[in-house]
DNA sequence: CATCTCGCAACAACAAAAGTTTCGAATTCC
DNA sequence: GGAATTCGAAACTTTTGTTGTTGCGAGATG
């Protein structure tokens, strides 16, 4: 199954552009993530709609950041692009009313649930300031090595 | 993204055939969970190189369990069926060198295994004679009320 | 006014499960 | 031995959702 890969892209693509003067466009984004400006634009609406970015038309237009790393967390941003689900796997409700049916899924249901609740609490606790300082910290460790930047 | 619902059918067809004399064909498993015959034949082949279940060509023949509900677990099910992701977000692998993208995949990266540990755990915790003593329950509770049943 | 840039709608590409059709092969019943 | 049953497997279509693409419109800047 085909996974979504925008919660970790844009969580890319915040940490960058906080270490960037002035907004970015989508043009560059895009090419930060190897993708197309259309793309961009469209995972970035919900950040804009959720209030965490603020895009600027015209000349020096672009996306900027509205407020700190550390006031953002990892769900947040799950949220601000649609709360996709977690799982691949789901059950199945062929005959809701049979019984055997209603056991399975109740058993399935919950191990989801659990281990949902364990992502979320985990999703919510780290914000995109801890996220750059663990790349700060790969940085000191490896320095001298290029990362992507928006200068492609 | 959808589902895959492969598990959850699974599960639901061997305790059902478990209360079953004699072999269940995929014609009757496949109106069981309404589907056809061949999406049966095609998911029940993992459980048969497994081996958690036989089939017996020609008249009289079918598919039968061969070894009881306890000796079977969520977890071993979900293997025989090939393994599918658990996950529907993944991580983004635009540009493994950039160590932000590094920083994030790895936090993200480490809730999924946390989470999907979880669930391993459980579904490895749970035999198929869990599921059907929680039928048996529900079926106490609710007296009366028809299950789907193989002569549907 | 020319250029840049986002906004949005419409559509194609792609991936994976699910559904369908159509063979063949093995088994059982008459 | 022949007919009916049933699985096995390949090939194809359908479906659903992300991703990619194209095109046009509307602000903003120089």
């Amino acid at each position: 199954m085909r996974r979504d890969s925008r919660l970790s892209r844009m969580l890319h693509v915040l940490i960058h552009m906080d270490r960037i003067d002035g907004a970015a466009t989508s043009d560059q984004i895009a090419q930060m993530l190897g993708t197309n400006p259309v793309v961009v634009r469209r995972t970035m609406a919900g950040l804009r709609d959720d209030g965490y970015v603020h895009s600027e038309k015209g000349h020096g237009g672009g996306w900027v950041l509205t407020r700190p790393l550390s006031e953002i967390t990892m769900l947040d941003i799950h949220r601000a692009i649609g709360n996709p689900a977690f799982f691949a796997v789901g059950v199945a409700v062929d005959h809701p009313e049979c019984l055997v049916e209603q056991a399975v899924n109740s058993a399935l249901g919950s191990a989801f649930e659990a281990a949902e609740k364990l992502l979320i609490e985990k999703f919510a606790s780290v914000t995109l300031a801890d996220l750059a300082d663990e790349f700060d910290q790969r940085m000191a460790k490896i320095a001298d090595k290029p990362t992507c930047e928006l200068s492609r």
